[in-house]
DNA sequence: GACAACATACCAACCGGTTGGTATGTTTGC
DNA sequence: GCAAACATACCAACCGGTTGGTATGTTGTC
């Protein structure tokens, strides 16, 4: 067992503080001091589990890559017999996650990324594998949905996952620029559309063209 | 005439240096010093133009708009005598844009709002203006196309110019992620594949659903 | 008693920002 | 028309606080 049990780790409590500071503030801007602060434990405590701040920043978008791991498995969108009817249901789930405020529904590893890519390899690989790691999840499901259709269209389904994951980014910058979900969700909308139109389904009340002008 | 005409001005400098600096290492991790180093001018000339990094911020943001309104305004995309076309024009031109390193052809306010969205309201407040001033741009020629064709969505002209603004910065953060620009371009290729689906223009060799299933 | 898991105390470098100052206009009173 | 008064643009040196990181304990467990 060997476990103190008495506590909760300081490592765990660093990790967990990790996330909602660096989601908050951004990577650069937190400190280490003010890590330790939120984790409630000191810095001799952070130098033990970490070499330094950067493996710190690897560790908490290889957490993230966990905890959002088994959120995304145990959700209840894999619940459909269909795939396509799965691909859409992972979507308003996306969207069902708008909630709170900004720093609790964005992403770890989207705000890292943008801060890290240039001056923290090691950083900018944990995030690449975090966001392809999860739209690979995503492209299993594309590319039943394509078979069951007998699509060869002029995308794959791995683009088209990477792109789900780009809307809902691109989302979340929406989100904090404006300091509201709004916008996001409308994005998002804007993707649920866009793949049922990909894949054949009519969602518009549409009535497109009326009168002449043909194009 | 007055002009020192001798220098280039230690403002327009220090922004010019501003640009690509907090571009390639985020706003927060660049430091004064370092700007003031790039832009080739001293501390005391980067506290007489601004009254600190904040203001700086928000000047970058400023003059952010300015640069990116002057090059999308004499862009050519702008010479189709069709809105439509020039709303694909425009996804052109921003897929054309992705050239050279990273940090050249991301976007400034993008970065900068992830960082600065709950901490510096000021420069959240100027990278907002950015972004929704430039997705106006858009809105027009959307707006038109729609009318051209009697179109009555369930979505607007706003929410889809803005949702190219979230699909082009979502791509920004892949291909930081990736360290590649592929994805990017994959990525606007579908958001130019989801505005001609909207309009009811055919893109695919397409051979939808060939045996049964029918969904 | 050895070793992991912490805590305490401390450091050199760097941070944003301030200081006092100079050099060069520009304005205004007479 | 010219000089005092003021404004602008910039600079080098410096300041106190914070930074990431280290060196050295102390404690609890096998």
């Amino acid at each position: 067992m060997a476990r103190p049990a008495t506590k909760i780790d300081a490592k765990a409590k660093l990790l967990e503080a990790a996330l909602s500071v660096i989601r908050a503030k951004g990577y650069s801007a937190t400190s280490v001091d003010e890590l330790c602060a939120a984790a409630g434990v000191t810095k001799g405590a952070f130098f033990h589990h970490f070499k330094g701040k950067n493996e710190l920043g690897v560790a908490a978008a290889d957490y993230w890559s966990e905890i959002t791991g088994s959120l995304f498995a145990s959700a209840p969108y894999h619940n459909h017999a269909d795939p396509f009817d799965r691909i859409l249901a992972y979507i308003d789930f996306r969207k069902a996650l708008l909630k709170g405020g900004i720093p609790d529904f964005t992403c770890l590893v989207g705000t890292m990324v943008q801060e890290t890519f240039e001056t923290a390899p090691t950083i900018r690989a944990a995030c690449e594998r975090s966001i392809t790691g999860h739209a690979a999840t995503l492209e299993a499901d594309i590319e039943a949905a394509m078979r069951e259709r007998n699509m060869t269209p002029d995308w794959t389904a791995k683009s088209l996952a990477l792109h789900t994951q780009a809307v809902i980014q691109g989302a979340f910058i929406l989100a904090k620029a404006t300091g509201g979900a709004e916008i996001a969700a409308d994005s998002i909308d804007h993707l649920s559309r866009y793949i049922k139109l990909l894949f054949g389904v009519a969602t518009e009340p549409a009535k497109p063209r009326a009168e002449g002008k043909s194009r």
